[in-house]
DNA sequence: ATAGGGTTAG
């Protein structure tokens, strides 16, 4: 039970009596280490002071003196701590005492170290106040500590709850710890709100990405009269460009303008950050222009609005024209690439940060891995995965989430259960990736077992696991298993199918030939029928070669998109499969008149560490004679087989044989050519593509796995084909 | 109590 008796102070006493020469002595010292000498040397003459008011006094504030960049500094605080960790029982810090050291602790974000601090200090009967609890809540909240239900019970106990400070750090733990409904009920019944109360509560709401309510918070904020300082208005700025909220940007925008014309930095870039998210980069530019001198996050936010807008080049070369980058500003340019399907580049920027001496962190680390996923080399994730250990990050939950992706995306399932079945802690995430990893390989039975383990173990699945099980369904083959998760889906878990599930649900029916029931739920659907919708009926329409429903699936999707480059392609390889040549010329006739080009085929596949890449009738790789004498001979060892191309795959309005040259260029087949002069016998030939793999390249690799005894792992761009001995993982099912 | 970078799906 809590005793809420204040204890004596003992360290008081201490303080009370004369100070000695040893005291004295002490207070000489000039930084730590001189003072851990003069410790030293006392402590041989059997003085042991370390455990007086004075002593941890002066060793606090040499601690706190120093600079707080250097690495000293940290291990002074270490020292400072271990000091107070150490001290018997019986000294009953005074609260004073412990305040300075846990906020010691957080000022060099060391929530941990201040918790462990406080729980020794409760031992040693530390009675705290109404300084030591928000110190305790904002430790707590910053570790995810649950201490934070504690110290609102004991906040109670004492009677501080009823302390503004008090209330304040309640409502921002509940918040950071998930809590926001808690925290709102704390910050509701507060008498008397002052702004710092009112910037915690929207960061709360930030905190948790529910940034349309940090929006109406501060709407309420006015309506109840109250002035918004810069720090508020940046922290509802931030949110307003989180939420991409434009017209309550501008609105933002006009008010600060009215109210206070000279606008700080802070604001200035939180102003640019609200255009940059939202995609206006012409007003973000102008105010940006603006600026001077341009400040580091401003620019970041500059770099950060151009990549998300695939204007890479625009915004590398901010990028490269700030003088000074730090690690967000590198993270942000990272992720650009990575995001804009560049993740060769990300990986070199990454390893350039490096060079410039910046340790990246777990947010920089993401984008690292999710690049190296899209990459798909295995030997690089190998790299990576090392690299993710080697510095720490091996316990980050979501820095393991993207580890999953990316073993599966890189072909190695083996790597990314392991990954999985090692993590400490798993969230929805986790259990996402891991089902969305076997449905890319085909592996609907374990996709849905590890479903019912999600459910078993109390994970609530969200819209994305829905995805990935119903496209394991698909692939897979799996038609009753996939109606009964889509139903599943509103039924039991709430979840209303969006297009994703809609286009899976296509596919899935598709491909088992349903092709009128397909059709039935794209007109019953409540959503709008979009491109990814009757794109998937088309692609089914393809593989059944059905050309009636072909047709208006392809109809429907070029009025909505008539530069959807997929739908022609796919009409037309409809059309060659049916034997409509004319149809196919005129699919084609159609496409030029518009001016649309069809994405060029491009794999890759790594080679001791280094990615080669291929396009389509690519002749400029440096092994390029050997490669097409390779492919040649591939060709001849197949056709032994009865293998000839299937000219239906190509999109050229070319002679008969000319096409059938075009089919055997595919990217792929250069890939596979390249592997095969370069790898050893019986290892595994692994190939990237950007595309879907056409239906010639598919037989030709099942072939190939045949006659050259090698498993060849191609991963496209919706699934992986895993081919041996002559047949494929897929089933067909693609 | 303040501004910039983040994992699954698309």
């Amino acid at each position: 039970m809590e005793t809420v008796t204040p204890r004596p102070l003992p360290s008081a006493a201490v303080t009370s009596s004369p100070p000695s020469f040893a005291h004295l002595l002490l207070l000489t010292a000039t930084s730590v280490p001189h003072l851990k000498q003069l410790h030293a040397h006392l402590l041989r003459s059997a003085l042991d002071l370390s455990l007086t008011a004075p002593f941890l006094s002066k060793l606090l504030s040499l601690s706190l003196s120093s600079p707080s960049s250097s690495s000293s500094s940290s291990s002074s605080l270490d020292y400072a701590l271990s000091v107070f960790l150490h001290s018997p029982d019986h000294l009953h810090p005074h609260p004073r005492l412990a305040n300075r050291v846990l906020r010691a602790a957080l000022r060099a974000a060391e929530p941990r170290r201040a918790l462990r601090a406080y729980a020794r200090f409760r031992r040693a009967g530390l009675v705290p106040d109404r300084f030591t609890l928000p110190a305790v809540l904002r430790a707590a909240a910053r570790t995810g500590d649950d201490a934070a239900r504690e110290a609102h019970g004991l906040a109670a106990r004492l009677g501080l709850d009823s302390d503004p400070f008090v209330q304040t750090a309640l409502v921002g733990a509940h918040a950071a710890l998930g809590r926001v409904a808690d925290a709102r009920g704390v910050f509701d019944r507060m008498p008397q709100r002052d702004l710092v109360a009112w910037g915690v509560m929207l960061d709360g709401y930030c905190q948790s990405g529910r940034y349309s309510e940090a929006l109406l918070l501060f709407v309420e904020m006015r309506s109840s009269g109250i002035v918004p300082d810069q720090v508020i208005l940046a922290t509802v700025l931030s949110a307003c460009g989180r939420a991409k909220n434009l017209m309550f940007g501008k609105s933002l925008h006009c008010y600060i303008l009215q109210s206070d014309p000279s606008i700080d930095t802070h604001l200035q870039s939180a102003l640019i950050t609200v255009y940059s998210n939202c995609g206006s980069m012409e007003i973000a530019q102008k105010l940006f222009d603006g600026m001077c001198p341009k400040n580091l996050v401003a620019s970041t936010a500059m770099v950060f609005g151009y990549a998300k807008l695939g204007q890479i080049e625009i915004a590398r070369s901010i990028f490269d024209q700030m003088p000074n980058k730090d690690l967000v500003s590198w993270s942000a340019m990272i992720s650009g690439y990575a995001e804009s399907d560049r993740p060769s580049e990300a990986l070199k920027l990454f390893n350039m940060m490096q060079e410039s001496g910046l340790k990246p962190d777990e947010i920089t680390m993401l984008s690292v891995v999710s690049a190296c996923a899209n990459l798909g080399a295995l030997d690089q994730a190998k790299w990576i995965h090392i690299y993710v250990n080697k510095n720490g990050f091996r316990t980050v939950l979501s820095v393991g989430n993207a580890l999953i992706d990316m073993f599966s995306k890189c072909g190695s399932l083996a790597h990314a259960q392991k990954i999985f079945n090692e993590m400490p802690r798993r969230n929805v995430i986790t259990w996402t990736s891991m089902i969305t990893g076997l449905a890319m390989h085909g592996d609907g039975r374990s996709a849905l077992a590890l479903f019912d383990r999600m459910k078993v173990e109390g994970v609530e699945p969200n819209s994305v696991t829905f995805t990935g099980l119903l496209y394991a369904c698909s692939h897979a083959g799996l038609v009753e298993e996939g109606r009964l998760v889509f139903r599943s889906m509103a039924q039991e878990h709430n979840i209303e199918p969006k297009y994703e599930h809609f286009g899976c649900m296509v596919d899935l029916l598709g491909r088992a030939r349903l092709l009128e029931e397909a059709l039935q739920l794209i007109e019953s659907m409540p959503l709008r029928p979009n491109v990814v919708v009757w794109g998937s009926l088309l692609g089914a329409c393809r593989v059944h070669g059905e050309v009636e429903i072909g047709e208006l699936a392809a109809k429907r999707l070029l009025e909505l998109d008539p530069r959807h480059d997929g739908a022609y392609v796919l009409l037309s390889n409809l059309y060659a499969k049916a034997g409509r040549w004319d149809d196919v010329r005129e699919v084609r006739k159609q496409m030029k008149s518009r001016g649309v080009l069809k994405e060029k085929g491009c794999s890759w596949m790594e080679l001791n560490g280094k990615v080669h890449e291929f396009l389509m009738g690519d002749v400029s790789h440096p092994r390029n004679d050997e490669i097409y004498l390779k492919l040649n001979e591939v060709v001849e060892e197949l056709g032994k087989m009865g293998y000839s191309p299937n000219v239906g795959s190509a999109l050229v309005d070319l002679e008969e044989e000319e096409k059938r040259g075009a089919v055997l260029m595919h990217s792929e087949k250069l890939a596979l050519s390249f592997g095969l002069i370069n790898s050893a016998r019986g290892s595994v030939i692994r190939i990237a593509k950007n595309l879907r793999v056409c239906e010639d390249c598919h037989s030709f690799m099942k072939s190939a796995s045949k006659i050259y005894e090698r498993e060849i792992v191609l991963r496209d761009r919706s699934r992986f084909h895993r081919f041996k001995d002559g047949a494929c993982s897929c089933g067909e099912f693609w």
